[in-house]
DNA sequence: CTGTTAGCGCATTCAT
DNA sequence: ATGAATGCGCTAACAG
């Protein structure tokens, strides 16, 4: 039998008050005496008293807590995503709630009501593939891509791409091999785009899909004169570097493999992993921010007039957060000469005359 | 401007009767003429009347909410028992709070009492290595493992390790490598105890913990007649696969690696990863139940008279759950003869003779 | 200036 | 058998 937890009533009982001068006392906001005031919280601190947030909530209709839906809570990205965001809501003295959407539109839309009626002040939605996020009676903020309408806040997977595309371009590579999972994804599809983008039109490029050519055989790629790997994901870009390796290729020397989102592993693999870091905490933050300022404000539903749609709103927050290069082991030099020099690509060929 | 939410009050105005007179229609409980209620139940689906949840939480003093305490939200394992305790809990009508303890047991504790206070009707709690979570007033679940008191339900660790051992052995493997991270984690210690005790006598075991000795030469190793790895985490199973194939050896024909998790990387390396994998599902499942099971009942304190200590709860639930082995490519028979031969052991010897 | 009354939305008593 | 008070713990709007 534990002993029930002091409330405002049983402290004012003691004191032969109201339970609204304690509370007053303790959140100093109506005025009480100082003595008293002093006398009061000396009297909670010793109790451990602890407002119940279920009943400020309910009073305030604010319960200090915000939802976090993501597409796939299995996806090894999440755990960066998550701990940023729970370690920023935490700062702000919001809890979080998780939801998984399996990927699934119906089940996203499930999970944005289920965390509305438990009177999330305000959600964070990672959306499914594509999928644009219905309007709700709630703040949102939605960590996508830049290019997304709606988008909150994200990395600038775009720029990221071409970023690692001039990491590549430097080490002499002319050859390369752009690897993503899904052309429906708009991340992998601003993360391709930006790589392309940075590349010279001189350059040799083969893009694979791996949802459309699951057995593709980068041995093989490698042996035809592709030098640098550049994929969407350090899972693939892990796939691809130990199926290089195991061909016999060693990697940098003969091919360069990167990837994106520096996951776990990738600086445990031998060579480790060259990859495109995203700042989930600058953008968990960013998205915090703008929740919070969306909570707090009386949000103007209508836009300011005068602006064109697109990213106005109420506080015009960061939204493209650059992305960070990690150069490790898995990229070097381009090999001086392609070995077999099979089909020897012109493109390539007049590109490497005017770089010695 | 948004419209209200409809309330009790609200559709009980409607029809001139009393907020509780809804409140019965809907739920069924108290009894109320069928008519009127049909007529009451119709009315609010039409308006997609949802109850408050807080204000339900206020007055019952049930939240409908469960914590989730872990030593590491961006632990590669994470994903997985986030997810399957996050479906568990929604099978059940449970929202799922997470909180991070970043490892510190101040922290944890922070975490504990915070959900607490959110009025988490539970907590699941992964402990930080080693750690024993204090008693609070809450229904609390460990998942730890099977050796822990006050474990509530855990992969059977110690077996797996014992299974992972017969595997190895099996392909004919006698001089082995078990590689953990920290002594300090149950976990690990249970993982490598089940692998030791799962080998011979006769066998060469090499343990390594790798906050000890963190630069530990694994290609040496293997040159010196080990011919089989196994850690206690896919990370570091990863790394030495990598490591060992860089330096030159073919997995798994001159060594084979094996790790613990199934991580989701290891599927799609090359070789692909053998590993043994806990059920986090029904983990979760048994996690989750438990607490529904210490909610819902009135929880007797004392553990019944004559039980000394031990897993002595209210409701007995299943404690260790079984790993499951998954073969994959990096674990095959042993070498046929090591190559090098350095160092003839007896025991080695003795054992192959025994086993053609 | 100090402190109290009122009521958030619900479910559970209790009186008809 | 029906339905109307009551109060969970808190704070925003009031009265002393």
């Amino acid at each position: 039998m534990q002993a029930a937890p002091p409330t405002l009533q049983s402290i004012a009982a003691e004191f032969g008050v109201s339970s609204a001068t304690v509370s007053n006392a303790l959140s100093g906001k109506g005025r009480v005496s100082e003595g008293l005031a002093a006398r009061i919280r000396a009297r909670a601190e010793a109790l451990g008293y602890a407002p119940s947030l279920p009943a400020r909530a309910l009073r305030t209709g604010r319960s200090g807590v915000i939802g976090l839906v993501l597409p796939d809570l299995a996806n090894p990205l999440f755990p960066k995503i998550a701990q940023a965001v729970e370690a920023a809501a935490a700062r702000e003295g919001y809890g979080v709630l998780i939801a998984d959407s399996h990927g699934e539109v119906g089940a996203q839309t499930a999970a944005l009501q289920r965390l509305v009626q438990r009177g999330a002040d305000g959600i964070i939605v990672v959306p499914r593939r594509g999928t644009r996020v219905l309007e709700l009676d709630v703040p949102l903020a939605v960590i996508d891509t830049p290019a997304t309408p709606g988008n909150t806040v994200s990395a600038d997977h775009r720029a990221g791409g071409a970023a690692l595309a001039a990491h590549l371009l430097g080490l002499g590579h002319r050859a390369f091999a752009l690897v993503g999972e899904s052309r429906e994804s708009s991340v992998q599809r601003d993360r391709i785009g930006g790589l392309r983008a940075g590349l010279p039109q001189t350059a040799r490029i083969e893009t694979i899909w791996l949802e459309e050519a699951p057995e593709t055989d980068f041995p093989a790629l490698a042996r035809d004169g592709i030098t640098a790997f550049a994929a969407t994901s350090d899972l693939h870009a892990l796939r691809i570097l130990t199926t290089l390796q195991r061909a016999g290729l060693a990697i940098p020397r003969e091919a360069s493999v990167a990837g994106f989102d520096d996951l776990a592993f990738a600086a445990a693999v031998t060579p480790s992993l060259t990859t495109m870091a995203q700042d989930s905490d600058r953008i968990a933050g960013a998205a915090v921010a703008a929740l919070m300022a969306r909570i707090d404000g009386p949000e103007p539903a209508a836009p300011p007039a005068g602006t064109t749609g697109g990213s106005a709103g109420g506080t015009a927050a960061e939204t493209a957060v650059p992305m960070t290069l990690i150069a490790r082991e898995s990229t070097g030099p381009a090999p001086a000469s392609t070995r077999s020099e099979p089909r020897p690509h012109p493109a390539t060929r007049s590109q490497r005359e005017t770089t010695p």
